[in-house]
DNA sequence: CGGTATCCCTAAGGATACTG
DNA sequence: CAGTATCCTTAGGGATACCG
């Protein structure tokens, strides 16, 4: 975000026109990454602050060690957590996230508040729902 | 929300304490629900007004009616949606946010909103990554 | 138009065992 | 501890056809 060139507005405006509807566009693939299942789950716990990969697997309640890993690897991939391996004995690896991800994680974190505050809205709807 | 009686310290807290960690909460389901893949997208969409069912579906850029159909149920039993069926030859059903859909959407549509413009840093990070 | 029903296939994801 | 590898099951989801 900082790292781009100051905006001149002569030149073709790439990336300006991303958009989340299309099917194809990197914010769209972006987009689904971190609400994924997991990864979602796995940013708001790591915007409590850095974690170990078992610590990080009793916090986020219910996930896999493959679903665990498979998820970290996706998120470093797209620039969401840093991986740091500690050269200790036993070995340590530590996740955080990254500018990127914190910012990422605040949203999540609204998304979460909310809904954690209208749990009593939601069942009501699902009653009248099923009748 | 506004239907909860005002307050009671004394009375049990009963679910101030929902935790979206907690692999059986209500309000988990509900944050499962809103973020999979087609409904963040309907939602996303719904933000910008009501829509029929074909023109929803040439809006998420992918969806099958089978997945829309399904997916508006769901938000619906999560009182995030409402459906009106118009009584007219042909007929028409129209969608609309609940408010607690619109407070939903808002969220999404800030997360959405980062990561559209969030393409290049993605990208960046992506590349590093695969080397 | 606005769906539901059926069929089918792929990929998400859990369990377990094993390694650096 | 921090994973990877393998196996296997389930459910997400596309295609198609049909109904009110």
């Amino acid at each position: 975000m900082t790292d781009r060139p100051s905006p001149d507005p002569a030149a073709p405006t790439q990336e300006l026109v991303s958009d989340v509807f299309a099917r194809d566009c990197t914010s769209r693939a972006a987009f689904e990454d971190v609400t994924s299942k997991w990864a979602s789950l796995v940013l708001l716990a790591l915007g409590e602050g850095r974690y170990r990969f078992n610590a990080l697997r009793r916090r986020v309640d219910g996930v896999s060690e493959r679903m665990l890993s498979q998820t970290l690897q996706t998120l470093e991939g797209d620039g969401m957590v840093t991986r740091e391996v500690l050269s200790t004995i036993p070995p340590r690896v530590e996740y955080s996230l990254t500018p990127l991800g914190a910012r990422v994680a605040e949203r999540l974190r609204s998304l979460a508040d909310l809904l954690e505050s209208s749990v009593p809205e939601v069942r009501a709807a699902r009653e009248r729902y099923r009748g």
